[in-house]
This record gives C-alpha cells, sequence and structure tokens, in this order.
DNA sequence: ATTAGCACTTTCTTGAGATGAGTGCTAACG
DNA sequence: CGTTAGCACTCATCTCAAGAAAGTGCTAAT
C-alpha cells in the first residue's frame, strides 16, 4: 500500500481512526500509539493496519510525532477536521444550563457591568480556561444621556449614558468656570440633539456643525458644541473582562512553562486581546479559532472559542474562552453558544427604552 | 559558646551574621552556609565561628534548615527583626522616582478609576509582583452628587458621584412609572439635602426621617426620601484592582507549586484580599506582614506590604505588594511608600471641590 | 573564645543499564 | 491485494549506584 491517492480525500476508516486519535488525546493529552487505539476503538484493526493508517496521516498533516517512537499526537489541521466534521457537539446537560441560566436573573437589576462580570465568571468557571468578554462597544452604541457635574472651577465630570446600558465617565477641563445650571442647560440641550444617535454619528455631526456654524452668533450653542466635542471624544479606554487565568496552571495540558509564558505575556496587554476578539464580531454562532489559525503569536498553542452577545439590533460584544488546542470541543462550544445567546437575552430584556 | 545567655538578646555579631543570611538570601534564595558565609561578610570569622552563630541563631528560632545539611535560611521572626532594627530602606533612585510621579499627571485629567488603575500597574511594574490597590470606600466618601436617569418604565439608573471622584451606578426599580421630570425634581432635591454628607450618614439621617415623617403628607417628599433609601443602599461590590499576578510565576521564588496554588486560591475571592487590605486601614505609613503574621493562611508564605493613601481629611483605600517574604525589602518598601504618598497628592489635587 | 580538622549527612549530578511503548519494514496470510 | 504478524530499532523514562559539593556537629588544638 503506501502511496495514498493524491492524499486529498480522508475515506472512512480514516476519520475513525483520527477521531479516535483526537479524542484519546483529548482524553489523556498523551500521545497515542497505534497499539492502544486498536484497543480503544470499537470496529477492530490490528495495530499494524492502524500504524498504517496513521503514517498516511501524518503525510496528509493531520497527525504528528513529538518524538520518533511514543505515539503521535493531533495536528491543528486534524483539529479544524475534527470539529468541522466529525463530531457534533454534545447536548448541553440541564444542570450546565441552568447554572448559565443565572444570568437572565441579574439581567432585570444589575447595570450591564455586573451582568458581564458575572457572565465572565460563570464561563471560566464552567470551562475552567480563560474567559473574556468584552464591553459593548460605547462607538456604535447609542447616546441614552449625557450628564455633567462640575467638580472643581475648570473641570466637569462628563456621564455618557448608552442605550446598551453602559456608563462612562471622565473629566474635561472647561475654558472657564461655569456655573453649573449653565452645564445643566448644555446638557439638556445635547440630550435633545442627540438621543438615540451614535457615539460615532454623534462625533461626525458635532464636527460638521463646527464647521457649517463657524460664524455662530449664538454663544450658549457655540459652547454647547465645543463641550460635546470634547465630552464625546474617542476614549481609548474599551473594556475588557477576564477571569480564570489561574485555571489554566492548575490544568496539567499547560505545565510547560513556555507555553504559559506566552499567554501570559498576553494577558498583559488587554489590548492585544481585545484585538482578537474584535475579529470576531463578523460571524453568527460560535467561531474557533484553532492553534495557528489564530493571528496573534502568542496563541499559537491554544484555542480561542469565540462567540457574539447582541441585543435585536446590533452586536454589542464578545465572549471568549481560550483553552489548549486539545480541549474538549464537544463540551465547551455548546457552552460558549448558550451562554452567548443567555447573555444577549439578559441585555436586551433590560435594554433601556 | 553552646549555651547562650537565656536567648534574649542578641548581640553585634549575631546581628552582622543574621544580617548577612538573610541579605545572602534575598540575593541567591538559597540556604546559605558557614563556608559561603564567611567569605561574604566583611569583618572576617572562621566558617566555624560562624557555624556556632548560626546554631545559636536556629535555636532562638531566627533560622531553619530545609534539610539537615545545604545551609541555613532565615525565619519570619528573622525577617521581622530585619526590618525592624537590621537595616534601613534605600534612598529611591531618581529614575523610580520619576517613573511613579507620572501618576501626578494623570492625576488632574483622569477619573479616579483611571489613576488607581495606573498605580496598580506602576507598582507591579516596579516590584514584578502582585500589586492591589484598593478604591475609596464609598461608605465614608462624600457625597458630590446623585443623579437618576430613567432607563425603562420601571427602572431608574442612579449615578452617584462622590468627593473622592469614584462614579458609581446602579439600577434600581420604581414604584411607578415616573417622568424623567420627576426624578429631576428628586435629584434636585437629594442634592440639595445631602451633599457632603458621607454615604453612610446619609442612610442614617434617610432611616431617621423615614421613621420621623411616617404620617408625612407632602407626596413627593416622601417619594424622594423612599428612592434615596434605595439609591443609598449599600452595595456590596467594593473595588479593587490587581495587576502582575503573573509576575509570580516568572519568579523564580515561587516555581513550588504549592505556594503557588494557595496565592491562586486567595486571588479568586477577591473579598477575601479586600479584607487584609482594610486591616491596614488603621496605621501610618508602610505596613508588613511577614509569612504567618498574615492572617489569611493562603499568605503564609507571603509578605504583605501596605501603605494606605489619602485626601486631607481622609484615608481613603490602600495599596499593597504580595511578594516573596525573602523579597528586597530594602528596596520594596520605599517604593511602596512613595507611590502611596504620590498617590495621595494626585487624588488630593483633583479633587471635587 | 576561636579555629582547624574530621567524620558524617544530604542533595545534586552523572552515567549505565533496564523497561516499555511505539515505529517502519518485510514477509506471510486469507 | 488488503490485512496482519513478526522483528529489529528508536527513544523517553525509570532506577540505581557512585561521586562530587556543600554543609553540619563535635572535638581538640591554639
Amino acid at each position: 500500500m503506501g502511496t495514498r491517492k493524491q492524499g486529498q480525500d480522508i475515506d472512512e476508516r480514516m476519520q475513525m481512526v483520527l477521531r479516535g486519535i483526537v479524542d484519546s488525546y483529548i482524553e489523556n493529552s498523551e500521545p497515542v500509539g497505534s497499539r492502544t487505539l486498536s484497543k480503544q476503538l470499537e470496529v477492530q484493526f490490528s495495530p499494524a493496519t492502524i500504524r498504517n493508517i496513521m503514517s498516511d496521516l501524518s503525510e496528509m498533516g493531520y497527525l504528528m510525532q513529538p518524538h520518533t517512537s511514543g505515539g503521535r499526537i493531533p495536528t491543528d489541521k486534524a483539529y479544524r477536521l475534527y470539529v468541522d466534521s466529525l463530531v457534533v457537539a454534545n447536548q448541553l446537560p440541564n444542570s450546565i444550563q441552568s447554572h448559565i441560566a443565572e444570568l437572565s436573573k441579574l439581567g432585570t437589576t444589575a447595570p450591564v457591568e455586573v451582568l458581564l462580570q458575572n457572565t465572565t465568571r460563570i464561563l471560566a468557571g464552567l470551562t475552567k480556561f480563560v474567559c473574556l468578554v468584552t464591553a459593548p462597544k460605547t462607538e456604535v452604541s447609542l447616546l441614552q444621556r449625557i450628564e455633567f457635574i462640575k467638580v472643581s472651577a475648570r473641570k466637569v465630570l462628563v456621564i455618557l449614558v448608552t442605550k446598551s446600558g453602559v456608563v462612562r465617565n471622565k473629566i474635561i477641563d472647561t475654558p472657564e468656570d461655569f456655573p453649573q445650571d449653565f452645564f445643566n442647560t448644555i446638557s439638556a440641550f445635547l440630550n435633545d440633539q442627540f438621543q438615540n444617535r451614535s457615539l460615532q454619528q454623534i462625533r461626525e455631526e458635532i464636527l460638521r456643525s463646527m464647521v457649517e456654524d463657524k460664524e455662530r452668533y449664538d454663544q450658549l450653542l457655540a459652547q454647547a458644541v465645543r463641550l460635546g466635542k470634547k465630552a464625546f471624544e474617542l476614549d481609548e479606554r474599551e473594556e475588557m473582562y477576564m477571569e480564570g487565568q489561574f485555571n489554566l496552571l492548575k490544568n496539567e495540558r499547560f505545565q510547560s512553562t513556555e507555553v504559559v509564558q506566552h499567554l501570559m505575556d498576553a494577558f498583559e496587554h488587554k489590548s492585544m486581546i481585545m484585538d482578537v476578539l474584535d475579529h470576531t464580531v463578523r460571524a453568527e454562532g460560535v467561531q474557533l479559532y484553532i492553534g495557528v489559525e489564530n493571528e496573534s503569536e502568542n496563541l499559537r498553542d491554544c484555542t480561542l472559542v469565540a462567540a457574539n452577545y447582541r441585543n435585536e439590533n446590533n452586536v454589542l460584544g464578545t465572549i471568549g474562552v481560550i483553552g489548549p488546542t486539545s480541549m474538549n470541543y464537544q463540551h465547551i462550544i455548546p457552552v460558549v453558544d448558550y451562554t452567548a445567546k443567555i447573555l444577549s437575552q439578559a441585555i436586551s430584556e433590560q435594554a433601556y427604552d
């Protein structure tokens, strides 16, 4: 035998073997050899036969051998095939479903921040991996309300509340020592003008109106626009919640200090992780980035399982789990999927309208 | 040699040796033996003499031997003596001073949250240990402003701004579907009534007024008080910033999985850590909790270096660093001390008044 | 009082088998 | 012709013994 018919297609037997290897490796995180596998598979092949198949699979890039003897382990390519066509996700046990559903109870009374924080915690607890949740992008959120609170002679605290329930605040300098009443007038004006517009839109409109109405005589309006510009200015500080970094250490698969080191480095730069998560915003449902599929070098040894959460109108943010490529996909995928759904639901229910 | 005069007092020679041992262990984290030490000490003793002294120190509980041979290491008691009377803190290098002083620049424009977050980051970066910062207790903070923003038929978002610059928000249910105007009246009333009172005080006053004025006829006032009660209700979610958990892993001293495990467990329960930090609120200056001096079991192998930060009137919160008992005290202590000072300064400057 | 010397511990390192699991190849089998 | 048994070979890991390093306690000499 030997020469495979061009290495393209994988017949049923190969699939069985590959699936067996992945299953076994996911369970034990130990390289699996022909003899062991021969015993585990339900349909019996002799170790020799399996060796041949394995040899073919290696050639096709689905398996690799850490040492020339000592069994083989799946490559990222194998995991990709595995999740795409070798297995279907498990039914989520009721106990877990109801655990996640706890979120709904919070939904109605807690601010979004708390909701997201709890999501992170629950997900980290269930998966025993690192869990990430990005806060709704303020960029695309609609303005619910803006409020100015004077804090000293020339400083005023701006509070932005978005429709998605996020409260942002920052301090801006004012050109003069305005009284609080003045700010009340301004905020009334801005609220009236811009409610239900997205922050991005608002910024654009403000810029436009500044250009158009350069010669505006209404002092108050001019002042309002100027303050508004500062208030709505992009602030980089997008938020993210992270939990369970330490699960990784407890995880046997991550004892190799090297990989952990990489991840640690990654976690120190939240922004980097945010970028990765943002990439998933495009698609529906659960997304997988297996090993090398990750754009970030530091995640090359991990799989990122991500899904978006949303309200009726928009994608708001992303939830994600980072674990070893040899994670239990059949379990993790439905967990992430369901959590995203519940979170979407909870956040929609409390939507400010 | 041999029988020490009652084991109470430590003569100068013993101090030298003990200091040498602690210094050496801090630097190399390896048990130090008589021969090595004999070479390192500036005043020369023979290894044998040092052995005798060491033997006495062991008997007095300042040293212990991990193995019957292989050198000795300091006990927590030794570190305590060391920091109390064997060394004085280093002068803080200018480069580090100015690094910390970066905080002041932020101080005037950033909200407190950002300020604290940066403090945590800087301190973690400088010490390479875990760094903790508690947010000002809302309990004792004075009210700057309260604001209600209606978010749905029977829900209203409460925003509390304290004098110390912390913005808190939560959602409360309203008994009826009040219009926003109504809330504006209420918040005007509450602001007028309670500005510059501490949240704790306010709570008490509200309770009192509810008891006294049970038969109050003014509907509006009654409503205001009722909403006020909900708005000012204690919410447990005290905040804390933590950074540098991963520094510990990189740290050679913490390779022993056991200790790390303990710490990880500790870090998972932020509330526990908060409690520990709160204990330091009593005292001025830098506080040390060395090994067993820590109340929490999980910190038994670590030292907590903590200091308060404050504005002119009150202690606001605590900053802390957790590292191995064999940390470089001469360096860490002034770093924490200086950081607390700078933070106090920065937070006072931006104080809302 | 201090120090040199010595016998004794204990850890760490090193290298030599032995073991075990796995592989590739060849030849036999149905 | 696909499948399997057999065999020689390869590594990783374990164990064990020997030896080096570093340290200790004790005794005797200075």
